[in-house]
RNA sequence: GGGCCUAUAGCUCAGUUGGUUAGAGCACCACGUUUACACCGUGGGGGUCGGGGGUUCGAGUCCCUCUGGGCCCACCA
């Protein structure tokens, strides 16, 4: 609310050289302790701006791509507070997944058991442990429970680390509104979404080939893949004809799959290979006849044409041996090798005694032993022709996945379910995308999807599917009747807990129970973003006030993941999106224009930076590059942010020591106010068209600013008020300083203040977003540190006088310029005096540079200045004469 | 194989529906101890807008094409 408050007649919290350091801690504390970016409870929901951070991944360290996208969101968070709206900004730790479940067996050196019972004395053999992996023999086996304990034992010091960066940064956090993807909370949120999916049918299991990965010993989703270059080759094979005739020959880069071979395949209109479909032949080496069947993805142009179908060698051996109904003959295990017993139905001796050869050997070395037992038997026609070619690999893992039949948990994603696909890709649509062009790479995505989403992965640390089986009078679990817990029940852990109707000691037992020994994809749970943060499990006003949220922020490389995924899940549960605008920031590039990563080892440390350049000058870096483009790091960006700071600091200081009782700069209205319809009285002193031209071009600033921001374009908003804040500060400034100090009389000193705090209070608002230290300093020389510029309402053009012609500050800048260069190019001071210039003026500037004559020939030092119209279309210098001395 | 982004001064980037002589900052050069600022100020030099073709009175901007860089997707025998 509006109120006159008289201003101090001095302001003695000005220091004599205004610095930055220090800035960063002293305002964090500030901050903190006024709550000036706490989450109002029961807000109505258009009052709120909510947002859905990314949780950074703790077991890791923040780079400085990481303070370039969240500074990106703090600027809209910091926005959207002064524009009056309740921000609901939390942070999340993403503590759960494969790099805590690394980092934990390699800091307490123990692993997880999931079958051990849970121990509440657990001490851990060994406290911080880095560096080399300790391999598995000397991990001491834990139950999962406990297992996750140290979890987030561990990650809870990372998490510190993390916000005392975040902080430093100056992120407007409502530290009180924290998750970690592994808390109760959203371990319980992750396993009622999946209750949910499968209580209506999205949520099913499947014994299938599927993609695995044998280092991690985990089946991995579509969305984890990607595919790599790597060298193999192509092996020409000879297959033995049944009816006499010569063999046919195919290509395969993996011999070591003949004894899996289940079929060969041609295109149906290959006239090669017409009168072999529907025949046997036979596979070399292991004996076993197989059929020759034709199906359209078989290309003639491809190796020979006809290639072998394997089971599996690739995803086209899925599709080939789903459509043709053709036997499994899996012959590789979990952990990548060739399983110690031949597949059923090679039954020859001289078949068994070669798969004995590669029995328990890697894929990597069956090869190898295939292609010398292929030249001893004459199968191998020449020599490998070496190739490279695309392999598919888990984003994670260094070894080519494979593709092995197991059991797993499915949610539908659309991408079996037509219907839903283009329900899915509706809600891309439906989603404002910033950049827009981003939208593309989802709806590549929802257009590629080959398979529902596999959300189970055999590894421990993560959300348990919450899921038990009945085991028949035979110990066999009966996986088409899951017995679920209740919904009240949640988080549950099946390994440690027991289901209704069971008691504990029936755990494994014939006519018992057993758990369902998989855990989620760390996905499944980040999907539900919205859903933990907004409290949909256990807090239904705040879900009511916040969901769904205004703004995902997120990365361009996890569009396909967390993005989609979180469409998939709001759409399934809540049938909406679950956020309005999605903004994607780029990548950093180093100076060679590479990808910035921590794997690269070309990583700068923030917090070091944060330190040398200070948080506002490295905001100001990443504030300069738009959404969706990536950026080059650059220090001297930095700089230029730093010098920018150091000169709101200097130019607030000089307009701040001329207000005293008589000026009233301050436009006064709190951010949960409305406007003060009293603020035009502020004008009045307001009379010299320059300082009414400074006003209204500051007006326009506003309004490109505003509608800048309200766009997720920051860098417009940035540029169009630093650009005005430089000629502020080089031009207007410096022509009304003499008239400020009282040399051309009282009404114009008055005016020039008035218009100068008037700036000043609107520019401090428009840089508090990106430069949130240095205005909060210089706003509390002026209001005291009670009152935060963080909270102030944003400008609006209203704030100021219209009547001003712009032209008139753009004409007295370019006439003084004229001035200077005269002085510059006699090499002499800015001081010297001129006895004389004249200058010659565009017809149309004649008006707007007389307005401001009297201005110019202060600011010039310059005692009589002639300004006539001129037919030239530039501002020249026609006669100087400079005074003696 | 399909698609997206991108190419403007030595560097990092603006250039909004096509419209005077293409801008900024950094870097560089010159000058200046100006009581807001030496973590400074003032001024200056510097670009055949990736190549070629086209549309137009007029193209950095629109179209075609080629090339370089980055990325996404794809059934990889």
């Amino acid at each position: 609310m509006s109120q006159q408050r008289p201003l101090p007649s001095q302001l003695p919290n000005i220091p004599d050289r205004p610095s930055l350091d220090g800035l960063e801690a002293k305002w964090d504390q500030i901050w903190s302790n006024q709550g000036v970016y706490t989450f109002r409870h029961g807000t109505p929901r258009d009052q709120v701006y909510s947002i859905d951070t990314p949780p950074p991944t703790v077991s890791g360290s923040l780079h400085v791509g990481h303070v370039f996208s969240y500074t990106h969101t703090d600027i809209v968070a910091r926005f959207w507070r002064m524009r009056g709206k309740q921000v609901f900004y939390p942070m999340g730790w993403d503590d759960n997944g494969l790099p805590t479940e690394r980092r934990v067996q390699n800091y307490y050196a123990v692993r997880c058991d999931p079958s051990l019972p849970y121990d509440p004395t657990f001490v851990p053999p060994q406290e911080g442990g880095e560096g080399k992996p300790s391999d598995a023999a000397h991990q001491l086996p834990v139950s999962r429970r406990n297992f996750v304990e140290l979890c987030e034992r561990l990650t809870a010091q990372d998490e510190k680390q993390f916000e005392a960066l975040w902080r430093h940064l100056g992120l407007s956090v409502d530290w009180g509104q924290t998750y970690q993807t592994i808390d109760a909370n959203a371990r319980a949120t992750s396993q009622l979404a999946f209750l949910r999916n499968l209580r209506r049918g999205e949520a099913y299991q499947r014994l299938a080939p599927t993609l695995w990965d044998v280092t991690f010993r985990t089946a991995v989703a579509q969305a984890e893949l990607e595919d790599r270059i790597r060298p193999g080759a192509y092996h020409r094979v000879g297959f033995e004809r049944l009816d006499g005739y010569g063999p046919v020959f195919i290509e395969t880069t993996r011999p070591e799959l003949l004894p899996a071979c289940v079929a060969l395949v041609a295109h149906p209109d290959d006239t090669r290979y017409q009168e072999l479909f529907g025949q046997l032949v036979r596979v070399p080496l292991f004996g076993l006849e197989v059929p020759v069947v034709s199906h359209r993805l078989a290309e003639p142009d491809k190796g020979s044409g006809i290639a072998m179908v394997c089971t599996f060698g690739d995803v086209t051996d899925v599709i080939w041996w789903r459509e043709l109904n053709l036997p499994a003959r899996a012959i590789l295990g979990w952990d990548g090798r060739i399983l110690p017993e031949p597949p059923a139905g090679l039954d020859s001796a001289a078949g068994q005694a070669a798969y004995g050869e590669l029995a328990g050997l890697t894929a990597f070395s069956a090869r190898q032993r295939v292609v010398q037992l292929l030249r001893q038997s004459g199968d191998l026609v020449g020599d490998p022709q070496p190739i490279e070619h695309p392999v598919k690999f888990f984003e994670r893992g260094d070894k080519p996945l494979e593709i092995i039949p197991t059991r797993q948990w499915y949610l539908s994603n659309g991408g079996v379910d037509q219907a839903l696909r283009q329900q899915l890709m509706r809600r891309g649509n439906e989603l404002n995308w910033f950049p827009d062009f981003m939208r593309v790479r989802y709806q590549n995505w929802v257009e590629g999807l080959n398979s529902d989403w596999l959300i189970s992965r055999q590894r421990f640390f993560g959300v348990p599917l919450p899921v038990w089986y009945q085991l028949d009078q035979s110990g066999q679990p009966d996986y088409d009747h899951p017995v679920l817990p209740d919904e009240s029940d949640l988080p549950v852990d099946p390994a440690t807990d027991t289901p209704h109707g069971y008691q504990p000691e029936q755990r494994g037992l014939p006519g018992g129970f057993m758990a369902d020994p998989d855990v989620m994809d760390t996905w499944a749970t980040s999907s539900l973003t919205p859903q933990i943060a907004c409290g949909w499990r256990n807090d239904p006003a705040l879900f009511a006030s916040t969901f769904p949220m205004d703004l995902r922020p997120q990365a361009q490389d996890i569009i396909r993941t967390w993005l989609f995924s979180t469409v998939v899940r709001a759409h399934l549960e809540q049938a909406t999106l679950p956020f309005y605008n999605a903004a994607i920031s780029g990548f950093i590039l180093d100076p060679n224009r590479k990808k910035m990563s921590k794997s690269k080892g070309n990583v700068v440390t923030p917090m070091n930076l944060l330190e040398e350049f200070g948080s506002d000058a490295v905001r100001y870096w990443a504030a300069a590059a738009r959404l969706g483009t990536d950026a080059a790091f650059d220090t001297g960006q930095m700089k230029v942010g730093r010098r920018l700071a150091i000169k709101i600091l200097n130019a607030s200081k000089f307009v701040l020591s001329f207000l005293d009782g008589s000026v009233d700069g301050s436009v006064d209205r709190s951010v949960d106010g409305s406007a003060d319809a009293s603020v035009a009285s502020t004008w009045l002193d307001v009379t010299n068209p320059v300082d009414l031209a400074m006003l209204a071009e500051l007006r326009s600033v506003i309004s490109r600013a505003t509608d800048a921001l309200a766009a997720y374009d920051h860098t417009r908003a940035l540029e169009v008020t630093e650009t005005f804040f430089w000629t502020f500060c080089d031009d207007y400034i410096e022509l009304v300083k003499a008239r400020a100090h009282g040399e051309a009389g009282p009404a114009g000193a008055a005016s020039a203040r008035q218009a100068m705090a008037l700036a000043l209070t609107t520019l401090l608002r428009l840089f508090a977003p990106f430069q949130p230290f240095a205005t909060a300093e210089v706003w509390s020389w002026w209001h005291g540190s009670e009152e935060s510029v963080h909270r102030q309402a944003w400008p609006t053009p209203e704030d100021l006088p219209a009547t001003g012609d712009p032209a008139i500050l753009a004409a007295a800048g370019a006439v003084l310029g004229v001035l200077r260069r005269a002085k510059s190019e006699a090499k002499v001071s800015m001081r010297t005096e001129l006895a004389s210039a004249s200058v010659g003026v565009p017809t149309a500037l004649t008006g707007p540079a007389t307005a401001a004559k009297a201005d110019i020939m202060a600011a010039g030092r310059t005692l009589e200045l002639t300004l006539t119209a001129s037919d030239n279309d530039i501002i020249e210098l026609t006669a100087v004469e400079f005074a003696q001395t």
